[in-house]
DNA sequence: GATGAATGAGGATTCATTCAT
DNA sequence: AATGAATGAATCCTCATTCAT
């Protein structure tokens, strides 16, 4: 068929150039803070209505965006989930986490963006949001669930929110506290520096001993 | 006399119903998903221009009632720091926590409009929070840096940034997280357990036993 | 009558102040580029509607503030018109050019908002001229016709145009000029150079020997 | 094929359209005296955005309507001057005259436009003029001090600014004169009259003998 | 696939003015 | 005589979107 050999014209295609620019621009300010215009000047086009070209109208673009993201974020984490079914304790989170962050190192304009579409009000973000977002929390919850803990039912929906924000939360402002804190939170150095912390205070939350889960896999990043 | 006895015309005067207004939907829809003519019109003005009597423009409306919040958390944080100085340790964090707390969880709109703030990247919103909500955020690293804990220098700065996210964050997205979960977040049970989770949450990372922390004060909220 | 004996209670009343800060911005900014803040503000006042307690609206501003200065020119005119009825030749006209220019330099602000208000076409202002400027104008002419010179009568509407963009035009455009030109339009000797030249010029357009009206009268500024 | 030989689909471009319309309305009501609204209606545009599309604000279409006019006139003026650097004399100043004349004669706007500008002291316009009129202004000393006459090097700004506001000016006010007046001042024959009048005056102003300059090249519009 | 041009609706802000004090 | 507060209408400009090419 032609369709299966038909060699990749572009290294990046037009479309992927305007969810890149959608992910950087929705992520710095949001939905509303974001204007079609900038979106095509940020790809790399001339005129707005190349952008309609591939896209329906803005929502689309931001949906496709988000959508991109949280994809990504959902394989790692189903991953972990397809591979070991029944042995699934707070270890085996620790190795979820550590893909998620992985990603979410690279890709910190997703974080932001799944951030912040969370927090919007607006029900056409809120719409998108139920459609997208929604499935990467309910396998979140799950995958918590599974790994057991010091948490009754009752706590396990705070314990999940808890963790969602500790993850997510430190790409989302992490420029603003660089300012604030005077250190640098986006090197190298500071990234290693948050994962541990991170697999320290989930090990923490979870009620492990933080030792154990610290110095295993030898990341360094 | 008449003009001497004259009761106070309105309680809440234009000024304040303009900032509480500018309150609710800012932190629900971020300051640009906002327009001036949803605050008049939230704020019971019949025209955007008497909006301009009192401030000068949009921005300095976002300004004044982040200000307001954020001014509000600090003087409970500070409350704590100034009154027992010699002897900060993990205890008076819990009880600096409480208090701050109880005022979030009246005003969970000042911590959604915290939270956004902190996030937005436009350098309009930037200049206001470097102005506006830098002092707390200087304040509450202090505190933290004053309790001790199992953390090095460098890891304190994660630990901050992660206590931030996990108190301010639940305000954040609580709406949306219910839909997901399930679960009622937002009434009095849940965020009675919210606060218990905290307490517990942050005792953990401050390297306490949890059950030191839970159950004295007694409050039920 | 105790309108007779009223002492002055300001040397300069608030209506005074709201004038000159009108003849000021008018002339400088043409009817609709003045705002009537602005006003409210060079003249002094804190409220705009302090304004509206003298005057009944802009309009009415506009045109007690043209009409001073009007009345001021016509006063110089027509001060030479009546002393010397019948023996009128070009040399009369100087004398009043003479006046009137005396009266131009001192308010320069008002050659600008006179020359401004016959520019504008817009119908209000245009109903304002009609009421305020005419007089100037008819007198103008008059006693243009009264001097005589080597026109016809075709040609004079011609002249009294020509004369009055020659006078009036210098200080309308004075500071562009002098960026222009490099060179002081408005300084003492530039003045006096100025009257000068327009004595000159008027003579040579009259077709008087302008050497005989050069030295008379002896001013210097 | 059609393609090919697509007759040019309008004669006027909607940039074209939309200069006219700034010119006409600018020189009737100056920059501040005319919105938006106005031009786009005038240009036969249904919406104001659509102006946008060309101009990114007022002060360009401004600016561009001005540049338009005053390089239409430098043209003419550079015309003469280049053609006979070395035998410049009064004779040749009045032939640029007529060439000038010409033009504004058939565009009195401009001429008005001109005029407005410089006078406007708001920064915006200031800017704008600074860029657009001043080689206009600088073009025409110039040709004047190669044209010689009876002043001084310290009259000469005097003489050239009389000379730009006899000429200029005429068209200024010209509908407020005849309402004064009581004649007409636009039509064919006062049009003829006025060249006749500028000629004359300019020559002795010049200190030419009238009679040398009035009747040549026959012209009579 | 991409662009020039156009458009209706809405954005923030300023306007002149008024009313009660 | 002056001011604080409010208001409807208009300001310039940007929005997302569409259509023809």
């Amino acid at each position: 068929m032609a369709a299966l050999t038909t060699p990749v014209p572009e290294l990046t295609t037009t479309r992927d150039a305007i969810l890149d620019a959608a992910e950087r621009r929705f992520a710095a300010r949001g939905f509303d803070g974001v204007s079609v215009r900038e979106i095509t000047a940020e790809a790399g086009l001339k005129n707005q209505a190349s952008l309609y070209y591939h896209f329906a109208n803005k929502q689309e673009i931001y949906e496709a965006a988000l959508r991109r993201g949280v994809d990504a974020i959902i394989a790692r984490l189903a991953e972990g989930a397809q591979t070991m079914r029944p042995a699934r304790d707070s270890a085996t989170v620790a190795r979820d986490l550590d893909r998620v962050l992985d990603y979410l190192i690279d890709h910190s304009d997703v974080a932001r963006l799944i951030q912040r579409a969370g927090q919007d009000e607006s029900s056409l973000v809120r719409g998108i949001v139920a459609r997208v977002v929604e499935p990467l929390y309910t396998l979140g919850v799950r995958v918590l669930a599974d790994a057991g803990g010091p948490w009754t039912n009752d706590e396990l929906p705070h314990v999940a929110a808890g963790l969602y924000h500790l993850i997510f939360g430190y790409f989302a402002d992490a420029s603003l506290l660089e300012a604030v804190l005077g250190e640098d939170l986006r090197g190298p150095a500071a990234i290693a520096r948050q994962r541990q912390f991170l697999k320290s205070a989930v090990a923490r939350l979870l009620g492990i001993d933080p030792r154990t889960v610290t110095l295993e896999e030898g990341e360094r990043l």
